[in-house]
DNA sequence: ACCTGAACACCGTTCAAGT
DNA sequence: ACCTGAACACCGTTCAAGT
């Protein structure tokens, strides 16, 4: 990730398109070894990554899970970094596209952006991981930002103005989902709900040095973390969307 | 990062808090090789992360530049995660605490906390990327949290809305500063600027199947990157608080 | 055309040993 | 008390070789 050709923009698998290579799904539905595809192996990464999440996930974990040897994959793909681009595609394609137009509302538009987006990233929590890292204009991700763009533009809102409000929107998701994530994982390490992870290090915190002296309350919410976060999710996009609206007189 | 001791929440140095081991800096300032101290290692450590990136840094090159073996770092930290999450709080520490109560507003406040916490993020791009990874309770990560709880507190509002505006601001800051950290490091090793970069990436995009037959117009902003991002980066700041604001009556 | 084996240049970290 | 050396169990990826 990352840690790509230093020279010009082939920064993207789609931006230098080799066809994939393998058997062009002769008689579908194979299985077995030796039915190596580009499609089967990023469909397996794409499970193997929800299965072990990213950082234990490597090319020969791969391999060995598609009886291969770890050399054989980069036969159908350069290398990581290009599979886990394709990997981010699929999972892009998981999105439900929002409706637009006529009967439906921008504001309502924007905030369903929103929704699919964090739901189809909780489902797989590596995804948004490693989401910054690429361009994400796969076909998947090509199509919901089209979608993303048209209902930006169905609103009242300036030109400016919309592009600025699509940004809004998805940079806050983006943070508040990431947060999310990592909040889960942290509780899944610890073998424990979010909910007691919370109240574990909210304890803690509380006789560290600098908050036991100084005068500020660090209490626990007395709501299960989930439904705050469901709750809490949605008034932001309230605020902004208010916001928004503001500016329209 | 992420990949720790598979128990109970010991998730930090912090809460762990073994001494700082190595000469008690008996005559301060005399450098060179044997002066090892765990204040030494960390503040080496940013500066190396600063220099190569999060993921060129390792502790053998640490170590390297310190003169002394890889392993002799381990006698003043745990490991490379214990190291990560200290170097994170010396970044902590760069933050401007925003002035808080009579005098001061407290949206001007809010927007105070996170126009510091994106700008410290900006000089440490290393820094955001691992910031969700944990749990940042160290001494300087605390005081910016203890100033921003009391000015939320100082706020007209609910104590939940209050909460909730805190992380509002937070996650969507988060977001966009780590979606503007993404295209400067893209651009960095694209060896050109966020600009070039955008410019070849928005006409290589046109061409995308699903693009090209579609309707939508991608088009590029007739406005250098950092004053548009300067602009949007607010935009969106003022609509939050407009929304926060708005719930008052 | 597709896959393998050996090898290279890396990681973080262990453990026993040195001073 | 502090540091080292050798070793382990990993990585991604090269290259030449097999079929």
């Amino acid at each position: 990730m990352a840690t790509k050709r230093a020279s010009q923009v082939k920064q993207s698998v789609w931006l230098t398109p080799r066809p994939a290579r393998g058997r062009r799904s002769s008689r579908a539905g194979e299985g077995g070894p030796g039915s190596l595809d580009r499609e089967v192996i990023v469909a397996a990464a794409v499970r193997l990554l929800d299965e072990l999440g990213e950082p234990k996930f490597s090319m020969r974990a791969l391999a060995s899970r598609l009886d291969v040897t770890p050399m054989s994959l980069y036969w159908y793909v350069a290398d990581k970094d290009d599979l886990l681009e394709l990997a981010l595609d699929v999972v892009a394609g998981e999105m439900a596209l929002p409706e637009v137009g006529d009967g439906t509302d921008w504001q309502d538009g924007l905030r369903a952006l929103a929704v699919t987006w964090r739901a189809t990233m909780l489902a797989h929590p590596w995804a948004i991981r490693i989401y910054g890292d690429y361009l994400n204009i796969g076909p998947n991700s090509v199509r919901y930002s089209a979608r993303a763009l048209e209902i930006a533009r169905s609103s009242p809102l300036s030109e400016a103005d919309a592009m600025a409000a699509l940004s809004a929107i998805f940079q806050y998701t983006y943070g508040f989902t990431a947060t999310e994530v990592n909040w889960a994982e942290k509780a899944a390490e610890a073998n424990g709900s979010t909910d007691d992870l919370i109240e574990e290090i909210t304890e803690a915190v509380r006789d560290l040095p600098g908050v036991a002296d100084s005068g500020i309350i660090v209490e626990r919410p007395r709501e299960p973390d989930h439904l705050l976060r469901e709750r809490d999710f949605h008034r932001a996009l309230d605020w902004l969307l208010i916001g928004m609206q503001s500016g329209l007189r």
